[in-house]
DNA sequence: GTCCAGGGTCCCA
DNA sequence: TGGGACCCTGGA
């Protein structure tokens, strides 16, 4: 990945395999906003960013040495998407649905924040998990300035256990309160260890996120593919169940895509959510 | 104003 | 193994 720096800016070209758009929509992020035209800002580990395209370029509002040891894996930068495309189309369907969705990638997000956002995200829409997340931060989390900007950093897991389902009621989360509570303690114990869980087996890693209350297979799929980078995690929502009953019969193994079933997922979650019409 | 449904999971029969 | 309950609110 070649790159340019200069006033503060990185600089790089993806070609088609970085839409700014695709990639904080497709639904796996809850912190970014678009600013109009092609440009986000958002808040990731723990700090403020922007990214914008530029004619065919991508800009970060970042140092050369912060691209390096945080936003280039952050973006996931060293994997090949296209080649990835290749192998997961597996028929015509799951060409159209690359196609559609070329240009997103699977953003290496917190595990804890990912863990926390997706039992948000349990039977809500994506405004109102956007709202409690926001909420969770500036309740929780801890106040920063960058850029002649305030922002809240997502909480630590620490600063989440120690409180209590009442304390937590300002965030408004209804029935998922309880949920993030546990998760937190686990996580802030050691009980749960998701640096560890990020290098374990698939299916370890599942069994053990799933012993959190309100962790069922697909927040913890999502956890796994989000916020641990197991691109073989395949999370099945209404949206998947949807698109493999209509175009599967209902039965469709994720083996097929081998070791990036979770980015096949992504291409067919996004296209099938976008244009229920035409997939 | 009112109503439905939203990237599920738990719990109990 | 299946169905109801769950907290809240965006959008129609």
């Amino acid at each position: 990945m070649k790159y340019t720096v200069g006033d503060g800016v990185v600089r790089f070209h993806a070609g088609s395999d970085f839409d700014p758009k695709k990639i904080f929509e497709c639904g796996q992020c809850f912190r970014w906003e678009s600013l109009g035209r092609d440009s986000y800002q958002g808040v990731a580990l723990g700090r403020l960013l922007k990214v914008w395209r530029d004619g065919d370029d991508i800009c970060v509002n970042a140092t050369a040495e912060q691209f390096e040891s945080i936003w280039r894996e952050y973006f996931d930068l060293d994997l090949d998407y296209a080649r990835v495309r290749e192998r997961v189309s597996i028929d015509g369907y799951m060409k159209r649905a690359c196609d559609y969705g070329a240009g997103i990638r699977i953003l290496r997000q917190d595990g804890w924040e990912a863990l926390c956002s997706f039992i948000i995200s349990q039977c809500n829409n994506i405004p109102r998990i956007k709202g409690i997340v926001e909420r969770l931060c500036a309740f929780a989390g801890e106040g920063k300035y960058q850029d002649g900007q305030e922002f809240f950093a997502f909480p630590s897991a620490g600063a989440v256990a120690r409180l209590d389902e009442q304390e937590l009621r300002v965030i408004r989360a209804g029935f998922r309160t309880p949920y993030i509570i546990d998760a937190a303690r686990k996580v802030d114990s050691g009980e749960l260890d998701l640096e560890k869980l990020a290098r374990a087996a698939t299916q370890e890693a599942l069994a053990a996120l799933k012993g959190v209350k309100g962790v069922g297979d697909k927040v913890a799929g999502c956890v796994m593919l989000f916020g641990m980078h197991h691109t073989q995690a395949f999370p099945v929502d209404v949206w998947m169940k949807r698109a493999i009953s209509e175009h599967y019969g209902g039965k469709l193994s994720p083996d097929v895509f081998g070791p990036y079933a979770g980015i096949a997922q992504q291409y067919m979650f996004y296209y099938a959510r976008s244009s229920p019409q035409i997939a």
